[in-house]
DNA sequence: TGACAGTTACCGTCCGGCCGGTATGTAGCG
DNA sequence: CGCTACATACCGGCCGGACGGTAACTGTCA
């Protein structure tokens, strides 16, 4: 039976802060990210938060860590749909970014985590180690690193473009980007 | 001969603001980047800022003025350098990115920028305003907008990577991205 | 099994500083 | 005199974090 005990298993109340904290950044946006909104969503009083936290930069970390570990997965769980082995995880990358649908809840959180990174240039390094799990740069993957690299670049263009609306992308534009995954593709931009 | 009246030209004032602001912003990041300090370096009175800039946010949307005129001026003057009519403007953006040499003062100022990005969206609406005077969508232009924009997702990546060095771009990579503006030229991420 | 100690999860309150913004005065200029 | 470019002094709210507790769980030894 479930024991009513007002104490909980430490990780799964992290989990849950996390859980949590993501909904707050969704709904209130990054000037209403504060460590009260959070422990007020949470039910839980903001001592306990900085205990399981000790700091807001701490909670961010933590943040990171789930998103990161989120996307991490998605790439290459997509990448392993990819029968050709060479390049796959940079092609991943980019279908996963383009086809991903990007709700009002992801471009909140999108901005809190984007207005973090600027404020605390450190939680960056955390992030870039997530990304560094998905390998592009294998030494005996004849695919350049340059197109791999392109992929990527077009890929956080992309992601930052929805954030703020800098681009309206139709579906079918989206479209277009992928069909640079497919062979021999040319680019036009400069033969009329 | 220079009056020294302790009474200053408005507009002048006001672009001295701006510019020491843009120095504060290198030098202090955008936790460092208040008010106070701004008032501190221009050396004038906080109350002489408000006047000027009645908020924080009006000295970000003139520090984003100014940062979007340069810009487009920059790009243009890139795009009118390109023989070939069609295209021009996006290949210039991709170009000016590419080849803008980014110093520690650019990163700082843009993260500065992107930090008021995401606190307060309605800047980026203003940004926006500025770019939109990049024309990519003639349509007599055959040049496709699906290259266009890609382009510019590319050089915007290539921007985000910068200030927060998520990639470590080599200058061999940089002239490798350049080479999509070579006629013909074709991507070879799925062809080993 | 029970008593006692140490540890950990959690609470609620309060503080202190930072920082955006205001209110009020004043000097130069037309 | 009125307008504008300033200065000085000050306010007040917000928010991160500290702190002193308390309750629950986990030994451990007799």
């Amino acid at each position: 039976m479930d024991t009513p005990s007002r104490r909980r298993a430490p990780d799964q109340t992290r989990a849950e802060i996390i859980d949590k904290a993501l909904e707050v950044a969704a709904e209130l946006g990054a000037t209403g990210f504060t460590l009260d909104a959070v422990a007020a969503r949470t039910r839980v009083s903001k001592g306990a938060l900085l205990h399981h936290f000790p700091s807001k930069t701490a909670l961010l970390e933590g943040m990171i860590d789930h998103l990161g570990a989120m996307h991490v997965e998605s790439v290459l769980a997509e990448a392993a749909r990819d029968p050709e082995p060479y390049g796959r995880n940079a092609r991943a990358y980019l279908r996963v970014t383009v086809n991903e649908p990007v709700t009002l809840q992801d471009v909140s959180i999108g901005r809190v985590v984007l207005a973090a990174f600027a404020l605390d240039p450190s939680l960056v390094l955390r992030w870039k180690a997530w990304m560094d799990r998905i390998k592009i740069d294998d030494p005996n993957d004849p695919v350049g690193a340059d197109d791999a690299l392109m992929l990527r670049l077009i890929a956080d263009g992309l992601w930052m473009s929805d954030l703020f609306g800098l681009h309206q992308v139709s579906d079918e534009q989206r479209k277009a980007l992928l069909s640079l995954l497919t062979p021999g593709h040319t680019i036009t931009a400069n033969e009329p």
